[in-house]
RNA sequence: GCGGGCGUAGCUCAGCUGGUUAGAGCGCCUGCCUGUCACGCAGGAGGUCGCGGGUUCAAGUCCCGUCGCUCGCGCCA
């Protein structure tokens, strides 16, 4: 008989009974009845119910074991009893009655409950990450990972894409976030960085002539996270050569769709996936005002900026805005005319807390228009209002005001408050039960950054300019559109990519657009400029997150969930201590020394402040 | 860097307008119990109410500061 176990803790059934079995595992829960004495066992598979009679020496050393200790037992399976059947157990037909025992590991106290449901707060579940991974739902969770990855593999390999590794140690890259730096002992005074994205060498990759690409790729950004944001995370990495945009919508989008399918059920609620028509990014932001919009909610946003330019309005405060060269954006609430005043009142307050002086409305009800500002618009500008925005009796209309960019972040954030806030059964309640897909298309090349007032990348650099040479050389570059798209899943952005500039001299052009100059392009894209000069076919790809992917699936609304091992908000990991400090022999090594921020500074800051 | 929320037993949390000895469930320890499966019953241990200061006759509760966790903004595909 082997060592530790001759079968698994979810195996046992009816047809096994008499025969003598080895079973090996962790003390789920003990239930004593001093007579006789139950012990769940459990392993990844499931759970075993043993039984101790009062007879048996095993007893008071069975006893001492708390829950979670690790044991093997030997025993005999025999059918339970009618009416001492679980039917909520795999193996609830049987049960087995332990002749031996081992004890493999004594369980100290628990610092969180291992079989309980309830969760411990975060930082407890991180330093005790172990424990926290033995309870159901964390098993349940990785091995949904597992099996998304290895779909997502499956799927890639089908469709002839190579998998491949590239470095993890490696020069920065282009993205825009904070690299992670790795001091070089070899190059006193040098660092690696972490790659942000594999985006040059999957590049380098079809240069190379390997045609399809793709890697579960370790990704590592230097920037505060989130809920949905870490530090360290993975991507489905994919590149392909002599393709078109379409062909890399045609190729993922059926990858995209066959993993949510094939896992949209996994909740138990069942999920539809259903995927909506191309959007271009600024129709993105006008009607949604988001460049990731979630389409489970029904509300829409309109521009009204001509209607509250117009004589007969005087609302004022728009108005100056609007001089300045301010938009007013307006979203459309349908059938709110029964909800109490409290309803408005809050997105007010909510509004008042996002920044915005408040959230303007005008109720339609009867006749004229009510709400505070329904005053400063005249039945005439009202109809303009209702026919721009399609508004029906019963119906509201929500204004946001401000410098376009401003007004339609706001309007965006506004029009999923609303949605939210719309009582449950109502028709522009966020749907349920769906995952939305979308391409946006149509990225702008550049944008203007306000803070140091000149024209810069507003993604990825890399990204063939629409127009060619041609159009960098027109008249406005702001205007520019890059071969750029992101994929969109219920409000999250899962996937990013483009259709890659191939063509130095094009490059050169877009980085001279930005204010690089070939000196620093050269320097700093050395390598990937070189490869274009010999020989580069067209080509583009994307990156999926995964682990956005599998929130989405797990239906958990934080990333943390979802991986086995991971850091805190803070990026701290309370369990194995990271970050640490150095020891002087490694600074010594690294020809490092390290200057901490004055304290003492920031005190008298704070100080300065409070004053 | 900024803002919101939270911080009370090992864990999850209650504790009202300040008022006697700070509570519950789970866990832990002891005892009882032959059929439970979140077993049950009886008893017990366990608290710097995050920390520091202030107001008050009196602070878990109010005020200020600070630290930690968390969510968000900035930042970031």
């Amino acid at each position: 008989m082997h060592a530790y176990r001759t079968h698994k803790c979810a195996e046992l059934r009816k047809d096994q009974a008499g025969q003598t079995v080895k079973l090996s595992g962790w003390i789920h829960r003990k239930r004593d009845h001093g007579g006789v004495l139950f012990i769940d066992l459990r392993d990844t598979t499931g759970i075993t119910q043993c039984v101790v009679d009062q007879d048996s020496p095993l007893l008071t050393e069975i006893e001492k074991c708390r829950v979670e200790s690790v044991i093997t037992i030997t025993g005999r399976v025999k059918t339970r009893q009618e009416g001492t059947v679980n039917r909520d157990l795999a193996t609830g037909e049987i049960e087995v009655y332990i002749d031996d025992l081992t004890i493999q590991s004594q369980a100290d106290v628990l610092p969180l409950q291992v079989a309980d449901a309830d969760a411990a707060g975060e930082d407890v579940r991180l330093k005790y990450r172990f424990l926290d991974l033995r309870r159901d739902a964390m098993h349940n969770r990785i091995r949904l990972r597992n099996n998304i990855i290895r779909s997502m593999r499956q799927r890639m390999w089908d469709q002839g894409f190579q998998e491949f590794n590239t470095p993890i140690l490696t020069a920065s890259s282009p993205e825009g976030a904070r690299d992670y730096l790795v001091p070089s002992r070899l190059h006193p005074g040098k660092f690696y960085a972490l790659p942000q994205a594999p985006q040059q060498f999957k590049q380098l990759l079809m240069v190379s002539g390997f045609d399809r690409y793709f890697q579960i790729a370790p990704c590592f950004r230097d920037e505060d996270g989130r809920a949905d944001r870490l530090a360290e995370f993975y991507q489905l990495d994919m590149e392909m050569s002599f393709v078109k945009q379409e062909d890399i919508f045609a190729t993922m989008t059926p990858v995209i769709d066959g993993v949510f399918k094939e896992f949209a059920d996994w909740t138990g609620t069942p999920h539809r996936v259903e995927w909506l028509p191309n959007m271009a990014y600024n129709d993105a932001i006008l009607k949604y005002g988001s460049d990731k919009p979630d389409m489970r909610n029904p509300l829409a946003i309109c521009d009204v900026t001509d209607v509250f330019k117009r004589e007969d309005v005087t609302f004022n405060a728009f108005k100056g805005i609007i001089e300045k060269g301010g938009v007013v954006r307006a979203i459309r609430c349908p059938q709110v005319a029964g909800q109490p005043r409290s309803f408005f009142d809050k997105l007010n307050d909510w509004a008042r807390g996002e920044g915005a002086p408040g959230l303007g409305y005008i109720l339609f009800e009867g006749a004229e228009g009510k709400g505070p500002i329904a005053k400063f618009v005249p039945t005439a500008a009202q109809e303009e209002l209702k026919k721009i925005a399609g508004l029906k009796d019963g119906d509201a209309i929500f204004f946001v005001c401000d410098m376009e960019g401003k007004a339609a972040k706001l309007a965006g954030r506004a029009r999923d408050k609303i949605c939210d806030d719309l009582p449950t059964g109502h028709a522009c309640a966020r749907e349920k039960g769906v995952y939305k897909f979308m391409w946006i298309v149509d990225f702008p090349m550049y944008e203007f950054d306000e803070k140091s007032g000149k024209i810069d990348f507003s993604h990825n650099p890399f990204s063939m300019p629409q127009g060619g040479l041609e159009a960098l050389n027109g008249p406005d570059p702001l205007k520019v559109m890059a071969t750029q798209y992101d994929c969109v899943c219920n409000g999250f952005e899962l996937a990013s990519g483009g259709i890659r500039n191939h063509k130095p001299e094009i490059m050169e052009r877009a980085f001279a657009i930005a204010g690089y100059s070939r000196d620093v392009l050269e320097k700093k894209f050395g390598g990937m400029l070189d490869a274009f000069r010999f020989g580069a076919p067209p080509h583009g790809g994307c990156a999926f997150g995964i682990d956005r992917i599998v929130m989405i699936l797990a239906n958990e609304p934080n990333l943390r969930e979802v991986y086995a091992f991971v850091m805190n908000g803070a990026y701290e990991d309370p369990m194995m201590g990271a970050p640490t400090d150095p020891t002087p022999q490694q600074l010594k090594d690294l020809h490092l020394k390290v200057v901490l921020p004055a304290k003492v500074e920031s005190v008298e800051k704070k100080a300065q402040k409070s004053a």
